[in-house]
DNA sequence: GCCGTTTTCGGCCCGACTGTTTTCAGTCG
């Protein structure tokens, strides 16, 4: 899939743009070319000049650029364009605070075209006397090089999301604020964030802020204004509160949220009918009679559109389908009725399948699948087949006792280096759920991966391939997979295919998901529980799948039990319990 | 470079904060 490397592209024929001054508007045409073509489902190189053009910010140009790639494996353009800058100049502007204009200025001015350039000419007082720049933004350019090598990078939504939480919960006790809600990445569910986003009211905005940037968790104050401030808290991450008028709230949550390019499609919307929309409300543009804002509704009401769900905030085509009346429905976590992918003490889990039925009775489920190892994963003490028959027998005998909920049995079997299972039919022909899934090999060949992945998949017994790339985020790269081609044998074989909600897989990520709806491949979303606490993560498997646009009707794991059986691939397929 | 219920040419989202400036440019979100 070329799709990532021709956004690479794009992007930095922006940045280069940008630096060398060219017109801001083809700057952002390159930037919004380059986020569509990397969330985009499906692959770039098979598209036609047609399909390439229905890609919203793709344009006749952009289109020959796109296919000039894919058959020639380079884009003249850009390669002329990086010839016009040194090669460490594009660094530069990694750095917070210097942008394409300061950028351009080193270079002129004082010929630093790298980061460590930059630094010593900092340290040594250098850069003083260049046209706008005196003591302190040499002293930011610094800090900005710290940041940039301690490494800024994006921390997995799991991580963030109780932080943030506690944020808003701390700054929600202070007697002035009215409401306040997280904003930003996460309040539109992506799997990564940078920083966390809070919009307040407030009886008094300024006492306020100095609680705010006075909370023992700041390690540093970025920005002090009296309506916004932006700090750092532990690990660097930043933290940004903006507070206004109860009568702009919506307004100001809606522009928070974001996306940038989401926010650019309907402002640009407002303009075509004569409104204006920003931070603080939606406005005729006339006389700026003001026609509403204190809820976000009003926003999406008064351009003639229905509600937007943050997680499809994207630019990925939500206003477009918004204006013909075409959003999902989108699935929600009180529609999963079930846990598909739960381990016990009998493999690598910390529990007694009495503790995790209990727990997942309380969590409202009316199910869960006890998918233990196989006996090729050593390390996790896999099953043995003998250990297997004996859990059936533990499962059919708990399964006697409950009422009104029911156990599953299946196992998590490893698909081996070789492409073969871990079970043998027979064994597999006596369980509820087959989950296949890869856990060796991880850097043999994409083309061997694949056609493990494949080759499980034709079994009739595999019901779900589970996290198919097998990526930790921060921690593990995945592994090369060709998922269009995983995604069209799950296509052709009615294998499931797993949403991990462990907020380090998310694996279907929320691309790969969404194209997984567009061919119509079934899907569940499971927690793959070690532990009981994990079962709480199923959430982060939802919101993949709402930015994945996918409705209740397409998750499996939506249904009662039996009908779950019933629609599911493989192994004791339709037996009552 | 994209795009079209005002347009195939002439537009292209909008505002806060900072640092360096005496009125604003640059950066960010």
């Amino acid at each position: 899939m070329k799709n990532r490397e021709i956004a690479a592209i794009f992007g930095e024929m922006a940045d280069i743009l940008e630096v060398t001054g060219d017109n801001p508007f083809k700057v952002r045409a390159y930037r919004r070319a380059a986020l569509n073509v990397e969330s985009l489902a499906r692959p770039v190189e098979g598209l036609s000049r047609e399909e390439l053009l229905a890609i919203p910010g793709i344009g006749e140009e952009l289109a020959s650029k796109i296919r000039e790639y894919c058959e020639s494996g380079a884009v003249h353009a850009h390669e002329k364009l990086k010839a016009e800058v040194p090669a460490g100049l594009l660094r530069l502007l990694a750095v917070p605070g210097l942008g394409p204009r300061t950028a351009r200025l080193l270079v002129e001015k004082a010929g630093i075209s790298d980061l460590d350039a930059l630094e010593k000419a900092a340290r040594e007082h250098r850069l003083e006397g260049i046209p706008g720049i005196r003591a302190k933004t040499e002293e930011n350019i610094l800090k900005g090089i710290g940041t940039v090598k301690r490494g800024i990078e994006r921390r997995p939504l799991g991580h963030v999301m109780p932080l943030a939480e506690e944020l808003v919960a701390e700054l929600g006790r202070v007697a002035s604020v009215g409401r306040i809600e997280l904003a930003g990445s996460i309040r539109r569910r992506r799997e990564t964030v940078k920083d966390i986003d809070i919009v307040a009211t407030a009886t008094a905005a300024a006492p306020l802020m100095e609680r705010f940037t006075a909370l023992p968790a700041v390690e540093r104050v970025l920005m002090h204004g009296p309506t916004r401030s932006s700090v750092l808290v532990r690990d660097g991450i930043q933290v940004d509160l903006r507070v206004v008028e109860p009568v702009s709230f919506g307004a100001a949550l809606a522009y928070l949220t974001g996306s940038k390019g989401h926010n650019i499609r309907i402002r640009d919307l407002a303009v075509k009918m004569g409104l204006k929309v920003n931070e603080y409300g939606i406005f005729r543009e006339r006389d700026d009679l003001r026609l509403g804002g204190e809820e976000e509704d009003d926003v999406y009401r008064l351009l003639g559109l229905p509600f937007i769900p943050p997680e499809l905030r994207e630019d990925r085509g939500e206003v477009e389908a918004a204006l013909a009346g075409r959003l999902p429905r989108l699935i929600e976590t009180g529609d999963i009725r079930g846990d598909l992918h739960v381990h016990s003490r009998a493999s690598d889990g910390a529990h007694t399948l009495e503790e995790l039925v209990a727990a997942a009775q309380s969590r409202g489920l009316a199910y869960l699948a006890l998918t233990d190892h196989s006996r090729g994963l050593g390390v996790a003490h896999g099953l043995s087949v003998e250990r297997l028959m004996e859990q059936h027998r533990q499962v059919e005998e708990m399964n006697r006792r409950l009422s009104g909920f029911t156990v599953l049995h299946g196992t998590e079997m490893d698909i081996r280096s070789d492409g073969t299972l871990d079970f043998p039919d027979e064994v597999l022909a006596e369980l509820d759920v087959v989950i296949a899934s890869v856990h060796s090999g991880f850097r043999q060949p994409r083309e061997t991966i694949t056609a493990r992945i494949a080759a499980a998949m034709r079994s009739p017994y595999v019901s779900i391939v589970a996290h198919p790339t097998g990526r930790l985020l921060g921690e593990r790269d995945p592994y090369e997979v060709d998922m269009e081609a995983v995604l069209r044998e799950a296509q052709k074989t009615g294998t499931a295919m797993e949403i991990n909600a462990y907020p380090l897989r998310l694996d279907l990520d929320d691309t790969a998901a969404r194209r997984a709806g567009e061919l119509g491949v079934p899907l569940v979303i499971s927690t793959d529980t070690h532990a009981i606490s994990q079962f709480d993560s199923l959430g982060y498997g939802v919101a993949v799948a709402r930015r994945a646009w996918l409705e209740k009707g397409q998750v499996l794991n939506t249904l009662a039990a039996d009908k779950l059986l019933a629609r599911l691939k493989g192994g004791n397929r339709g037996k009552p319990h």
